[in-house]
DNA sequence: GTTGAAACACCCTCAAT
DNA sequence: ATTGAGGGTGTTTCAAC
């Protein structure tokens, strides 16, 4: 793995609180020349700890009211079974995450959507194909934070 | 609420599939002038729909391999209590999101950490200061999918 | 909505230190 | 690591349609 210094945090820290940044600004508030902070930027591309850039849009605004985290108990442990549900997941309208996860429950599914009628469409289509041994629902009251930087403060 | 047109919806999934996306790339793929996706971009923000953009990155390959989502059941129900929390958990390092939610639970944290001894050091920082009903952490063993863009393929 | 143009900022590369 | 400079690209604002 690639090993981060305190800089390459630095860059990294900004830039996922604003990606439109340019070089310039990134550069000034760590310290740096464009120019050496541009051949950072290059090594975190090619190295694969940036992914990319997302423009974040406030889900309210557009009409996406209702954010339920679905979770799922399996009757199938293969992996076949597995693999099948993670391309049927992947076709679902309105889902934002996808884990599998430990303890009671397989899979955690976020689910962002217009209303309980969005919710229902998900739902439908979430079990046709598929006989889950048990399927949850637990809804969002209110957002309180969401994608929050991730913590570099301390050394990879 | 400002509605969205079709083009709208499309620059907008676009621009959250590819936030890197020049305004000319965008404008063709929408099919529209460089100007005219301009102005809309322009009009979108404004209107507080894009809220920004943030550069993604790989917590595997920046050292953090741990994502725990912690339910807290409270005892206390004031929105004084409810302010104090907040403010606690916006202040907490390895916090991405936070939900108050429905049902058994009153809380949804997502923590992003550093191996078992992160999330050790997040869940002691948590507790103190506060003293919960009951707080109980979900493992995810694997992420099958993170941040998909939202669904914007019906009006609002 | 469209095109075209001009002014400016930014990205990327190079050379020199 | 740094500065400085140049060419190409992207952004933003015009005017005209």
């Amino acid at each position: 793995m690639l090993s981060l210094d305190t800089i390459d945090r630095k860059i990294l820290t900004v830039l996922q609180q604003d990606g439109t940044l340019s070089q310039r600004d990134v550069a000034e508030r760590v310290g740096m020349s464009q120019n050496a902070c541009w051949r950072r930027l290059q090594r975190l591309r090619d190295a694969g700890v940036i992914l990319g850039s997302q423009t974040r849009i406030d889900p309210a605004k557009a009409g996406l009211d209702l954010t339920v985290f679905v979770m799922i108990r399996t009757r199938h442990h293969s992996a076949d079974w597995a693999e099948a549900f993670r391309k049927h997941v992947d076709g679902l309208p309105g889902v934002v995450d996808c884990y599998r996860i430990g303890g009671e429950w397989d899979y955690l599914i976020k689910v962002v959507t217009r209303g309980m009628g969005g919710y229902d469409a998900f739902y439908q289509r979430l079990i046709t194909g598929f006989d889950f041994h048990a399927v949850t629902g637990i809804f969002s009251m209110e957002t309180i934070l969401e994608s929050h930087p991730l913590d570099l403060t301390r050394p990879a």
